[in-house]
DNA sequence: CTAAAGTTTAAGGTAATTGTAAGCTTATGT
DNA sequence: ACATAAGCTTACAATTACCTTAAACTTTAG
């Protein structure tokens, strides 16, 4: 998948179009073009789509469920596996039975044919808002988490040790909050300056180093030998040990 | 709403049924129920279900098109204007027009009547884990693979064998990646050294073939008879026993 | 307006990572 | 079997990314 920051709406999202009948594929390229989406691909039977999801990474799959070579139920589970993309099922008959195969299997949505072609784009966007722009996740609650003895408190800036408690400064902040949000993984110190200092250029990569250093001496009961906020020699930075509250 | 970071899963949500029929409304609620959610709101029309929806705060709402004293279509707007609730939309009949209108509203999702059980659950699950528990987001844009034993995550570029954890360096990471992008075939080492290096020139060959004795300490249980990432001798090096996770 | 708090710059120090070289082993072809 | 080429291993040297500290600068709050 396309990196998900790089998605400002819907028509961002890079679609795999699985269908064998050439004439259904161009029919919903052509829907979904009209609409705004312009970054399409297609495949006409399993083999095809599964090097295209590979190369391609979609950000969205529409997928009929009959294909030559396999049904699209056992594609689906293969796109499952490895990244939680959102599928959108085609099916050429009404069966309940198949219908709620789909979904059990964690299919999104599921359209039977003949198919309305605005229902069909409502749906994709339905489904594609809700997987790369949860509205319902913004609101203004912030995560609380522990790093070994220490608390913190997104919402208020605050860690709490045994000693007593201190307030994040707005750099530091930012830094946590974007280390937090990838915990567990490296993120780059280009990665951290846009966080704290936005997309504009940016002077001293030093800079950084001493943020990271005051975040330290917050956060780490030995800044020194930092057991929580790691660096990641040539690559970065990275938030272990994180216990979700 | 409840508080997003109290949810650990889709039962957890507090669902705001709203029809008329009581019949149907204890239908509903007897198969959510079932099913495991267990908290359930009902409403018998818009003035209650207004009321119920600012008194409780629901994560998620069943919605009746057809109702006494409105239609659910005005409802959802008024849900939406304040909150990004997913919104599921009940209908009796099964008119184009309607289904286009609710779903263009920005409803989640839109059931006609008579409809299966499962089918209602699996749908409210898609549309509420989509919107509290969107993996799409969470989910780790560098693939993480086994070879054999030994896991590799290349999001946080650490390696963990039975002994413990390890992290990768830059250069090892770079090769490895490459490597892992091209599992299966030969990489040659010209390939290997601009993925590492960049395409600009580059002294000794030597110092490659020490990068990957380096790598294969990481990863190979026994790095002089590498099972993992083998030379094929004349052409480069080849990445094999991978297992995708 | 002043003091305090926060941020950035600068410079010297350190250690992990990386590069180099030299000797070694294994494979290949005659 | 031998010669030659390709690749492996090891140790050590060089580099560079990162850390630390302190001082200068900027913003905020009283």
């Amino acid at each position: 998948m396309s990196l998900v920051m790089d998605m400002n709406n819907v028509f961002d999202c890079k679609i795999l179009i699985v269908d064998d009948e050439p004439q259904l594929q161009t029919m919903v390229s052509e829907i979904l073009r009209r609409e705004g989406f312009t970054k399409l691909i297609t495949a006409a039977d399993c083999h095809e789509a599964r090097e295209m999801f590979n190369l391609e990474k979609p950000d969205g799959v529409i997928l009929d469920v009959c294909l030559p070579d396999g049904d699209g139920f056992f594609l689906m589970r293969e796109f499952r596996a490895v990244s939680a993309v959102p599928v959108l099922f085609l099916s050429a008959r009404d069966e309940d039975e198949n219908r709620l195969l789909g979904l059990g299997l964690g299919a999104d949505d599921y359209i039977t044919k003949p198919f309305l072609p605005r229902e069909l784009i409502l749906r994709l966007r339905a489904v594609l808002s809700r997987a790369y722009f949860p509205l319902v996740l913004k609101q203004n609650v912030k995560p609380v988490f522990c790093l070994g003895e220490i608390e913190i408190d997104l919402n208020s800036g605050s860690v709490t040790t045994k000693k007593g408690q201190l307030t994040l400064t707005a750099k530091e902040y930012a830094l946590l909050e974007k280390l937090y949000e990838n915990r567990g993984n490296i993120v780059t110190g280009d990665s951290l300056c846009r966080a704290a200092w936005g997309d504009d250029l940016y002077g001293y990569e030093n800079t950084l180093m001493v943020h990271i250093r005051r975040l330290r001496e917050k956060i780490e009961t030995q800044p020194s030998a930092p057991r929580y906020l790691l660096t990641i020699r040539g690559l970065g930075y990275k938030l272990t040990g994180v216990d979700s509250k």
